[in-house]
DNA sequence: TAATAATATTGACACGATGTCATATATAAA
DNA sequence: TTTATATATGACATCGTGTCAATATTATTA
């Protein structure tokens, strides 16, 4: 339709090109250090048409993040329906450490993110959406297995599912930082026992 | 001795007032929109003066911090010497309880707290020193319990410490925000509940 | 006591980042 | 070609920071 439009395609091209710039600012930068006025440099453009197509740093960050939190959101969807203790632990091992395989595999970005988690009140909603989106999956997952028998029924399984969360959310933060000592296995398959043996029957 | 020396009594009411201007500020304002002006202004002193006394918004945090942090080393130091599972589920609750109290006690300095955390890598590393104090004394514990066969000796329990602070340390944040749904007693005996038959033998 | 030294306070200033807006430029439509 | 519309631009106003030479206050000395 608009493939003929040169305005059109220039309009994008300019927001693709501040993208990139902006991407390789912020990784060299950091959040808070990286500045509009880096950004429009690299990318050979004019101050005031950053604000043309995003409304600030904030907004650029979420627009580089979209596919990474996309990926999340995959992980968080995978089903689980065990019939046994063990089938439980194995397939919350692969959970866990595809969740936590995602802080190495997107280090660099998620650096970022977390630090603007920090600063920008959007961004830490995007990232509360992620995190309670996993905690709902989890609870289910926990509600699904007591009323099989296979867990602990008198646990509250939502205190139970985001307690879980929480211990897999600061690893990957640890593991994003570079200040974990254990390899994301030995975590992932540490943390599952404990959680499986206290909450499995 | 230097009682009679006016200069300085001068000086310390100076920082004292400024002191308390900043807390006020930074309650009302949080840390990130909280501003030196708005402090001088509150506490009827130079804009200069506050960077005689301190070295900027972050320094006037951590000293407004210092006893809240103290208490937190005081209970990652309560001992942990139990004899029995049951014993160790007591101690290890009333241990969970007392941490997720003090979110409860100083909601608003740690909300400010929280906030300079993310923004001020000074004051990240004071949280993360609180928090390796916790880890260290918790991996202690377990590795103590496992030494006397309490606890399952095949696991790590540096892996295991860390993540069962994580837990409830996200919990604390959570409290924090006033976004917990479930009263801290619930929390801290679904948790403890979870971890101690995960763990223990 | 007066002069001098030491200490504490001050606000104007330079700097750097943000977001806006009137203007300029490039493209499409008439 | 002329007019209309979409994009791009950078100068500008605003705000917060941290510094520093100047000023005010208190102590010491002669």
């Amino acid at each position: 339709m608009t493939i003929e439009d040169k305005r059109h395609l220039r309009s994008i091209l300019t927001r693709q090109k501040l993208l990139e710039a902006a991407k390789e600012v912020f990784l060299q930068e950091g959040f808070q250090k990286a500045t509009i006025s880096q950004m429009i440099k690299k990318a050979n453009i004019g101050y005031g048409t950053a604000y043309v197509h995003f409304e600030g740093k904030e907004d650029l960050l979420i627009v580089l993040m979209e596919d990474v939190m996309e990926r999340f959101y995959e992980i968080a969807e995978i089903s689980f329906l065990p019939k046994s203790k063990q089938e439980a632990e194995e397939i919350i091992y692969k959970q866990a450490h595809a969740f936590l395989t995602m802080a190495e595999a997107e280090r660099a970005m998620m650096q970022v993110f977390e630090q603007a988690i920090g600063v920008s009140s959007f961004i830490s909603d995007k990232w509360k959406a992620i995190r309670e989106k996993f905690i709902q999956r989890i609870s289910k997952d926990i509600s699904f297995a007591q009323q099989n028998g296979l867990a602990r029924a008198e646990l509250n399984h939502k205190i139970v599912g985001r307690g879980w969360f929480f211990t897999n959310e600061m690893y990957l933060w640890e593991i994003v930082r570079n200040e974990h000592h254990a390899s994301v296995e030995d975590v992932a398959k540490t943390i599952t026992s404990v959680y499986t043996t206290g909450l499995y029957l």
